[in-house]
DNA sequence: TGTCAAAGTTAGTCCGTCTAACATATATAA
DNA sequence: TTATATATGTTAGACGGACTAACTTTGACA
């Protein structure tokens, strides 16, 4: 019985999850060398499968790179998540946090950044992007309108929202694309965002 | 004579500047359906030529697409030096007159945009984007300074220029996934450059 | 006018995606 | 327990794109 379990699950006719493996090969992959450079061959490789095996659970090569991005937001929502319950209960810190969050995401794993940044394929990838995304996205909205003192999210909340998203992932590009350098080179990373979310945050009925 | 004039290049044998109209194919290709999708070969059927004609010109496909970054940052710094030339001598509205024309060439041509936006795959193309980029954020830096009544790009300057950037640079990406719509359905892209610009470039000392 | 270099062509290699036909293991039903 | 259906592997191969080698055509210039 011990022996029966000790078996690899390559050297079985039958992985047991193939699909999970391959998801996990191709995010390695893609975080290594990026979208481009990756390949399904290289995933079968990784996952000692024949090149045929991923079409029993992937329509094709762009399905399995959304599975990726998918678990990439996810994860991402688990980091955001994380970071606000170690934030102080109030204060620009809180929305720092996130967008600490979403940088550090895109300059750990380049590859998986920009395909959840990369608009998807076909509809339904779409669809499946963008509800997770929202899920994301709605962290922003609720600690923009705490930080207002505010119940509800009104348009100036959207607004302040978006340029916050807009500025973490302009950031996020320039930074994981070695454009900062040319602007400067020793950038405090942590220093910028206060400054940004600052001018953002700030009253302006004044 | 007017006869040999009149034949078509491509019913000749040497085309006489296959060079100049791959780019062009290339451009226009990349254009339409981004890197990811665009191939050498396309290119070739469209200049009709033979799918090895290219390596003449270009040791490889990266190559042949840096060559097709470079002309769009070419082509961006003169649209946005028309746009500086057709702007007002002083305020705020210089400034946003580049942001405009970035995110605008953005939108017009966004697998251009992520070309010049991507890193280079090796050191040579790193350097020529660089140099070509540098020339392109020197208008930012200039126009900032001057907007501050700087003579020199001091470290604040070079600060707020580079709020500016990560910020059209955001927007952008933003814009060409569609992932605006999910934030904001129908933005008023100038306003929010607008709002962007104030909250940048306003004083802080006080 | 003859020769050389530049710039094309054809043919073919290699690699990656994906399909078709077949094989094997697992689950369910008789 | 055995039979069968289904899920999930395999091999073989079509197809397309990047790139190379060997050859051909053309234009430039001695």
């Amino acid at each position: 019985m011990a022996q029966m379990t000790e078996i690899r699950r390559k050297e079985r006719y039958h992985h047991g999850d193939l699909r999970a493996q391959l998801v996990e090969a191709a995010r390695r992959l893609i975080a290594e060398k990026g979208v481009d450079q990756f390949s399904v061959s290289e995933a079968c490789r990784v996952a000692n499968v024949s090149t045929a095996a991923p079409y029993n659970h992937f329509k094709n090569k762009e399905e399995m790179v959304l599975a990726v991005a998918l678990d990439g937001l996810e994860r991402e929502n688990w980091m955001m998540r994380d970071a606000l319950e170690a934030a102080p209960e109030n204060g620009l810190d809180r929305i720092i946090a996130i967008g600490r969050v979403y940088v550090s995401f895109a300059q750990d794993e380049p590859g998986v950044f920009r395909l959840i940044a990369g608009s998807a394929p076909d509809q339904d990838a779409r669809a499946a992007m963008m509800q997770s995304g929202e899920r994301n996205y709605d962290l922003v909205h609720t600690e923009v309108a705490r930080y207002l003192n505010k119940t509800e999210i009104d348009e100036d909340v959207r607004r302040r929202a978006l340029m916050l998203w807009t500025f973490v992932h302009g950031l996020s590009f320039l930074l994981i694309d070695n454009k900062v350098g040319l602007a400067d080179p020793d950038l405090d990373i942590d220093g910028f965002l206060r400054a940004v979310g600052e001018r953002v945050m700030r009253d302006d009925t004044v």
